[in-house]
DNA sequence: ACTCTTCACTGGACCGGTTAAGGGAGTGCG
DNA sequence: CGCACTCCCTTAACCGGTCCAGTGAAGAGT
């Protein structure tokens, strides 16, 4: 029951039993020349021996790169799980940082300036090597942060709202476009869309873009409404815009992410309406979860997964060689399903 | 475009400031008596001023605490995104600690193996002050690890799986034999049920618990499916339960998660089988998943989020405490809703 | 045979904190 | 007045690595 007391076994010890210097066991673990090819075997060997790996904690503080990258995600208070586009950003990160032996460093924060502080702190105190920035909004306080710090990011975001950061995005306003096109294109007249945090840069790029597109189609009726991404908002907005009378209401609703359109689709059927037939329901983002409702849901498709991965290795490179700029991604792509068609 | 030189402000420049030693900084930041409260205010406003905070690499370095708790996650190479149970155990993980202002640490690792290298890697390395070990299986090679390290850790499985570790468990069994009983109260007498990936411990259970209440029930039929907890292996399942003869089939199927519920809602409107008319469908974990579908669905709900509260509690307990033990949390209830009812 | 390189490795300062031991000033007391 | 006892603060060793200047020996060049 007591604890097993923990024997420490150091670089100096590794270096008293390979017969050579604590120097010369750096070397060797670095991989850097300067030894013989013998040694560098018998230094290998008593590490093996003594099942010691160098503590990453004394390597960073002795001014080695830090291996760890930071990803602070700002929710509610008590938080019903991350949607599933961010597991999905997750699982893609984690894939390229496993290659690279990184680890994540993962913190929920409540506000903005909760996030800029833990990102502070960790920087200062040499927990991350740089980090990841997502859901920018309009003034983002991280821009200015980032730019004292020094500190090595990727803005996840449209550069219009990460400044002067590394950034990589995908083009919003064009899917929401082609969404609305498409749409039109099946001879939808009244279109709706079902945005996400009002607050959100991403989201206020999608609201113009819709409306800017509902105006040069001059469709004959266009709504928009702002949720928190929650099902629960997502199911009260579908609610709302299909009370109206059959000939006032949308025949056709484009949502900001999945978890909403299945959502929609609930409460379409809750009220009688069938899908695609009364109503065309279109989802953002994808998951495995559009293909497992029915009918199966049209989506705006996107490669989250590989956008984290990108995100990952943009970081990377970032941390070695200071790259900046902008990288854009391919733009989500339609993926017809079973939930669009042309209105009755 | 060149890197900002990041100018790095330690302990040495407050200490300076403030006109007193190192120590006298170190004492005032651990709130460790010794100092006037003068000076201690001194130092204080010299840190505010500078715009510094103590580098947890140091200070971890030498030889206190480590507050970052280690999470590694087992799944295939290429993830499609974790499922709801995860992101809410995360978020209900990651609720405790920033009371404690610590941080996650997460990894996605592909086998049991990189795990422990992970693990014993964090830990020599102190990386981590302790960790939530997840998804245990039989002989689980991670018992012997966390005794031959002697590292704190939470062990998230049922005690027979984790042996002399210290664990937090559902009693995964009794909910089990809860939902079948329910089932049968309804007049169910062909049950089925989707489970998860055979290789994991509560898999066996859950496995163990249903062949024992069919039996115990004298149910006519009882199926038991393993899959990879993946809505397409649900799907799959589900078409392959309800093939067979109406007079053969199962009218009741529970799932292992709710994903595959979902997908098993869904595999039944297209094969146009009413649900819970036709065949009712379980769930297990009642994400907000449940409540968006159409008909909702009924689900063994389980407060996730506050169990990964419990665990990250009990693991802080470990780690200054030593304390250990086996700590049941609160059985998975029944919540019927629209998705089960009597047989036809 | 002598100096000049090159190679392989050592010694020790240093990173930024913590902590135990020590020291000087001020007070109480015989 | 001298001594002990606090109270506050300083000093310096240490944590476990990295890194650079330096050393000693072998080989090359003349």
């Amino acid at each position: 029951m007591t604890a097993t007391p923990t024997p420490r076994v150091t670089i100096k010890d590794v270096a008293a039993r390979a017969g050579v210097s604590k120097g010369a066991v750096s070397l060797a673990f670095n991989h850097k020349p300067g030894l013989s090819e013998a040694t560098r075997d018998r230094i290998f060997l008593a590490a093996r021996e003594l099942g010691w790996s160098p503590s990453l904690t004394a390597r960073t503080l002795a001014g080695s790169r830090v291996d760890v990258v930071g990803l602070a995600v700002c929710r509610p208070a008590r938080v019903l799980g991350l949607e599933p586009w961010y597991m999905e950003f997750v699982s893609g990160v984690q894939s390229v940082l496993t290659e690279h032996s990184s680890s994540l460093l993962l913190r929920l924060v409540r506000n903005m300036d909760e996030e800029v502080g833990v990102q502070e702190t960790w920087w200062r105190g040499r927990q991350i090597g740089g980090s990841i920035l997502v859901d920018f909004r309009a003034d983002d306080p991280r821009v200015a942060m980032t730019e004292r710090l020094g500190m090595p990011v990727v803005a996840v975001g449209h550069p219009s709202l990460t400044g002067g950061l590394t950034s990589v995005w995908t083009d919003d306003a064009t899917a929401v476009t082609e969404a609305v096109r498409y749409l039109a294109a099946l001879g939808h007249r009244r279109i709706a869309r079902v945005g996400g945090a009002a607050d959100l840069g991403h989201t206020a790029i999608r609201t113009a873009a819709f409306d800017e597109t509902a105006g040069a189609l001059a469709l004959a009726g266009a709504w928009q409404v702002a949720t928190d991404f929650s099902g629960d908002a997502g199911a009260r907005a579908t609610r709302s815009l299909l009370t109206a009378a059959p000939a006032d209401r949308p025949t056709a609703i484009v949502y900001d992410n999945d978890i909403m359109a299945v959502a929609g689709l609930s409460v379409a059927a809750e009220m009688g309406l069938r899908v695609p037939e009364d109503v065309s329901l279109l989802a953002w983002d994808d998951s495995q979860l559009c293909r497992l409702t029915h009918p199966t849901l049209s989506a705006m498709s996107h490669d989250v997964h590989g956008f984290g991965a990108d995100v990952a290795r943009t970081l990377f490179s970032v941390i070695s060689e200071g790259e900046g700029g902008s990288h854009p991604v391919p733009t989500p792509v339609l993926t017809p399903r079973g939930s669009t068609a042309p209105p009755r």
